[in-house]
DNA sequence: AAAAAAT
């Protein structure tokens, strides 16, 4: 922010400075090294100003007759001409806008355990596991790449990044386990952009032009759980592939498909997409899988458990999708219970097998503590850690998830009446509402947010310090994504999690965790263990599930029923009608 | 039992 006052202050004493209308910015020369962006100081106006020297003031009036004449306004992308990469000029107005400025307080910066990364065992498993690299350089890092992750000031490598770059360069399939907010997306879009970067686009079929609406052949198809995350995962790739002639889009439902048509007849190259959506958009003919050459599964095991599995499989095997043979397949996620990794062979071929720290663990970085509390008394202790918490000029936001719907609107709207400023998300609001939701989260206008399952997974949203567990979840490994939005890149977090005789089916997964990071384990939770292994409770997950690295652990095959007993179904009485004490009725929302 | 994902 300091440099944007120099910025203004120095250019109010330049006479000199004219205003050049953005279409025209980008005739400007860039030069070859890019500064920090923003930090302009030096050379304040350095994008707008027009010299009467410069290239544009002399300039032949007429541009020359192999171009055609400019027709819409450049958005920043360049070609690949005869075997060679163009990339656009530089926007200055566009950078901002992709990479914010230095020091944004809404930009997720890393933290002062960065470092620490460094020191997580990692574990790489397969043929001809190449070297990590150390750092981005130039070889193996496509130079336009390198520039890119310069301008979004990404200066090291995370561990997951410094493997899987070498690995999906080389041509390998992955799949890859590593922490929440150890940049994951990263470790896939860097090699993906710096290879299209470096061999340009596959042949793709001409366009017909008879036809009003061209069909799209998407070199990268990254598939993710949620609107929100693909939409994110878009917002990344188009930082990556800024000037570049990669052109992203993203696709998702709930948004008007008319919208993210045109945004596909502008180009599409690197596909970020919701399935159901993206299934509709083949269905139709508007987009085609045939030239993808790399397929990203992003939180690979929720995408190929029960409920996404149909719809992967048509996506991948009924369509036009080249086949495992034809295609680098990537999986990345936190958590990989080994059902799903055995599902999981079926789209993979010779893959790496790379994990980060035990598969499923959480990060050191996040302080986890547990709580008892019992339902009808969760409201008013969630009132005295806010308290605590959210001082009133601190950048903090706080997350509260719940397990239902319907608890997330009850939930916000207590907090709102106890003055509190807070938003709710979950998937019956509509699409509109989701987004306002995150934005005004995010922007720290609401800095609470009460959420369902739709949020627990891959968001990266800068300044979560707290999460609550107002409900834990019945799966371990929802508990661990869910934490996993705080303590993100080397930045420290909580999570509060709130624990009664409800929650005895997590109870063993909980601790394994816990003990696994290091954590205090409350008394009251050894109890609770016992009482739970009374039941033969599985622990973590399904079936013990976890991978150790690539070893398997034997035993368990934990193919049994999923879910042999439920809460309520071994409840004391007593507790199964907690319900009528939770919501007393001054709390309820008459329906 | 719940949540998510197409209209």
């Amino acid at each position: 922010m300091e440099s944007k006052m120099s910025n203004n202050s120095a250019g109010a004493t330049q006479p000199a400075r004219k205003y050049v209308p953005p279409h025209l910015r980008a005739q400007e020369r860039s030069p070859s090294v890019p500064p920090a962006v923003g930090a302009s100081s030096p050379m304040p106006g350095a994008f707008t100003r027009t010299p009467s020297n410069s290239s544009f003031a002399g300039r032949p009036s007429k541009p020359p007759s192999s171009l055609p004449p400019r027709t819409r306004r450049p958005d920043g992308y360049g070609k690949w001409l005869d075997g060679i990469h163009i990339p656009a000029p530089r926007n200055e107005r566009l950078e901002l806008d992709l990479f914010g400025e230095p020091g944004d307080p809404f930009k997720q910066s890393t933290g002062i355990n960065f470092d620490k990364y460094a020191d997580i065992p990692v574990e790489a498993k397969g043929h001809n596991v190449p070297e990590p690299i150390i750092e981005f350089t130039n070889p193996p890092i496509d130079p336009h790449l390198l520039e890119n992750i310069k301008f979004a000031r990404y200066t090291t490598p995370t561990p997951v990044q410094k493997y899987s770059v070498p690995i999906i360069g080389q041509g390998c399939d992955l799949m890859a386990c590593a922490q929440t907010g150890s940049g994951k997306t990263g470790g896939f879009l860097f090699p993906i952009l710096s290879e299209c970067f470096k061999n340009g686009p596959v042949q793709t079929p001409p366009a017909n032009p008879s036809k009003y609406s061209t069909k799209v052949y998407p070199t990268a198809l990254i598939l993710a759980p949620t609107r929100e995350l693909v939409n994110q995962i878009h917002e990344e790739a188009k930082k990556f592939a800024y000037r570049s002639w990669v052109k992203p889009a993203v696709v998702y439902g709930g948004a008007p498909s008319g919208e993210q048509m045109r945004q596909l007849d502008r180009g599409c190259d690197l596909l970020s997409a919701a399935p159901g959506r993206l299934c509709d958009f083949i269905d139709r003919g508007k987009i085609s899988l045939a030239n993808v050459k790399y397929l990203v599964l992003d939180e690979a095991d929720r995408m190929l458990d029960m409920g996404f599995e149909p719809q992967i499989r048509r996506i991948v095997q009924g369509c036009d999708m080249p086949s495992v043979e034809d295609r680098q397949t990537l999986l990345f996620s936190a958590t990989f219970p080994r059902e799903i990794q055995l599902l999981a062979g079926d789209f993979l071929k010779n893959e790496i097998f790379l994990s980060v720290g035990r598969v499923g663990s959480t990060s050191e970085n996040i302080t986890q503590t547990v709580e008892w509390a019992e339902d009808f008394e969760k409201k008013s202790v969630l009132l005295d850690i806010l308290e605590g918490h959210m001082e009133p000029e601190s950048n903090n936001r706080t997350l509260i998830f719940v397990e239902t719907k319907r608890m997330a609107d009850i939930l916000c709207d207590f907090l709102l009446q106890n003055n509190l400023r807070a938003t709710a998300i979950h998937g019956d609001r509509d699409q509109r509402e989701r987004e306002y939701a995150l934005n005004t989260f995010k922007m720290g206008y609401n800095p609470l947010m009460v959420a369902t399952a739709v949020a627990a997974r891959g968001l990266d949203i800068p300044h979560v310090s707290l999460v609550v567990n107002y409900d834990l979840p019945s799966d371990i490994d929802d508990y661990v994504h869910r934490i996993g939005r705080t303590g993100r890149a080397g930045n420290t977090g909580h999570a509060i999690s709130f624990f009664n005789q409800n929650n005895l089916n997590i109870v063993r997964g909980l601790v394994e965790i816990l003990r696994e990071a290091k954590q205090e384990i409350p008394i009251f939770l050894e109890q609770s263990l016992q009482q739970a292994s009374v039941f033969g409770g599985r622990g973590r997950g399904r079936g013990g599930s976890r991978g150790r690295g690539m070893s398997s652990r034997g035993g368990g095959s934990g193919f049994g029923s999923p879910f042999r007993r439920t809460a309520s179904s071994w409840d004391s009485p007593s507790n199964s009608t907690s319900f009528s004490h939770d919501s007393p009725a001054y709390w309820i929302q008459k329906s």
